[in-house]
DNA sequence: GTAGGGTTAG
């Protein structure tokens, strides 16, 4: 929100007397951004005997959701049973609305079924709650509960729906929700289509959220439609695309806001932009336009704008920019810490991720699972067993949170790297959750690395009943079987391939040297300078062997039999 | 002059 000057303003009604006034003064503060003079406001009200009315506390509500205190809250919470006004409806909702804001879900729940009357506010307030922690079930629930009691959703509902929906990442239900809304008739404006937009993006049909966004008449469209639109294109990996929407949105005489930024720094670090750039200007040299864009028009004092920058120079191999801008910040957030290890891990600095790791649980801060990820991706990448055992036990005992998909996907890297692949097929045996193919993928990849034909039998099977489309597998496997010159296995796999129907693209690497791409494909070696280049690269492996790096650092330079089908 | 809504960093 944009900071206007109020404060003299406000100043000069506090000698008035009436709530009126007093209601207006604190209104006034919290819409221009002001929510702690509000809350002083609040006290001076009191102090001056003034006692708050139904319209105050709204306001105060408010107020305590931008400061984000729980404390507040309380507070406030505790003046509004102490009123005449605790059973107002709208007070009820604004309570029921801050303590969701403030995360404290139960308290809010808790309130909201003490309500003695609720219209369709009450209801979205808590459905949002629910939503934004997705909880799908409770979600609909709360929709089937709150039809049954006779309020019928309206747009705003959708939105809560819509937002809960996103969790589980099906385009099914993001189809079915949208289809339910029509059916409804509900009133789709704006800001349930910049939702939907989003949601298809997120989901997987760029398509539909284009077909949405179209749908918008060109006035009425807002920064947002073109925020999401920008996220979408970098969601789906479609450097370009955010570019050229980048592009229509300055020719409409929209102003780039901070998410736009944020949104064009994220398809900065897509593998397709790290690696083609667009046109003359590659990936970085639009990410140092960015920053300087982002300079003259004071958005990079932004905490969320920063931590993107880091993120977007630490994928870019720019290591140093992104330790620079990390150390000028005056207070870091978890995020911009747990973005920093994340990057000196990309970069191979593991002892500097880990030493970050422990200097800022020093500083009070608690890791969370995203952190956590961090530090093992830097164990997992820097090989170091002993100490992703510590993490993971670290996370799960000391911090109490649950590992994901992607823990354990690191962690059966981790065991695979060191030839473990016994124990980490034990391991994938006894997770609590179901393997997904990103595991199996790992062990698969050590599979190949150690040339174990048993195991990796084992998991490529695993993995051709997962996904019997997707031909990665079908090509490791088949190397590990050349690999041991088992031409049977080889041949078996290849029947497998042609009877699924599974086909394969070749396997390209993009490099882009001083504004000019470099395409290098799977048994083609025709670059003008591939002689220099595949002699530096035998010789890096070389020097690989000798300096006994963890076998999967080794550069694929096979290209016998065994690249037949690597991709 | 009151409550519930959109995009957005790891």
């Amino acid at each position: 929100m944009v900071k206007h000057p109020v404060t003299p303003l406000l100043n000069q009604f506090l000698n008035f007397s009436t709530i009126g006034q007093w209601n207006f003064s604190i209104r006034e503060a919290v819409n221009h951004g002001y929510a702690h003079k509000a809350l002083t406001l609040f006290r001076q009200m009191k102090q001056n005997g003034v006692e708050p009315n139904n319209w105050t506390f709204p306001f105060l509500a408010k107020a305590c959701t931008k400061v984000s205190n729980f404390k507040c809250s309380q507070i406030i919470h505790s003046h509004v049973m102490k009123s005449p006004f605790w059973s107002d409806v709208f007070v009820q909702t604004a309570m029921v609305d801050m303590y969701v804001k403030c995360n404290q879900l139960d308290d809010a729940y808790n309130l909201f079924v003490r309500m003695s009357m609720r219209d369709v506010a009450s209801w979205n307030a808590i459905l949002h709650g629910f939503a934004q922690s997705g909880f799908l079930d409770r979600v609909s629930c709360l929709l089937h509960d709150m039809r049954f009691s006779g309020i019928q959703p309206d747009s705003v509902t959708v939105m809560g729906l819509t937002r809960a929906v996103l969790h589980t990442k099906s385009l099914k239900l993001v189809k079915s929700l949208h289809s339910f809304a029509i059916q409804i008739g509900i009133d789709v404006d704006v800001l349930v289509a910049n939702t939907w937009i989003a949601a298809y993006a997120k989901c997987g049909d760029f398509g539909l959220a284009e077909v949405v966004f179209n749908e918008i008449d060109i006035v009425t469209r807002t920064v947002v439609s073109w925020n999401s639109m920008i996220a979408g294109c970098a969601n789906f990996v479609n450097f370009f695309g955010a570019v050229n929407y980048y592009k229509c949105m300055l020719h409409e005489g929209f102003r780039p806001d901070l998410s736009t930024i944020v949104s064009l720094l994220s398809s900065c670090v897509q593998p397709e932009a790290l690696f083609q750039g667009c046109g003359q200007i590659g990936a970085l040299e639009l990410g140092k336009w960015i920053d300087n864009y982002s300079i003259s028009n004071g958005l990079k004092d932004n905490l969320i704008i920063c931590n993107a920058f880091i993120d977007m120079y630490a994928k870019c191999g720019c290591l140093n920019d992104a330790r620079e801008l990390f150390y000028a910040i005056p207070v870091r957030s978890l995020v911009s810490w747990t973005t920093m290890i994340a990057g000196c891990a990309l970069n191979g600095e593991f002892t500097e991720a880990l030493n970050l790791f422990s200097q800022m649980v020093e500083l009070g801060l608690k890791p969370n699972h995203v952190t956590f990820l961090a530090a093992l991706q830097a164990c997992s990448h820097g090989g170091l067993l002993e100490k992703g055992w510590e993490y993971f036990g670290m996370m799960t005992r000391k911090y109490n949170i649950c590992p994901g998909v992607d823990h354990y996907s690191c962690m059966v890297d981790l065991l695979g790297r060191r030839g473990k692949l016994k124990e980490a097929l034990e391991f994938i045996h006894l997770m609590p959750i179901k393997p997904d193919p990103g595991i199996w993928g790992a062990l698969l990849g050590a599979c190949k690395v150690h040339r174990n034909v048993k195991i990796g039998e084992y998991v490529s099977h695993r993995l051709f009943e997962l996904e019997p489309q997707v031909a990665a597998p079908y090509a490791e496997m088949a190397n590990i079987y050349a690999s041991k010159g088992r031409w049977d296995g080889v041949a078996a796999i290849r029947t497998m391939m042609k009877s699924n129907k599974v086909r394969k693209s070749p396997g390209q690497s993009l490099v882009q040297v001083k504004g000019k791409t470099h395409i290098f494909t799977v048994e083609h070696r025709d670059h003008p300078e591939g002689m220099l280049i595949y002699m530096m690269l035998d010789s890096l492996n070389l020097h690989l062997k000798k300096a006994r790096l963890p076998l999967s650092y080794e550069v694929d330079m096979n290209c016998s039999e065994a690249t037949l089908f690597s991709s």
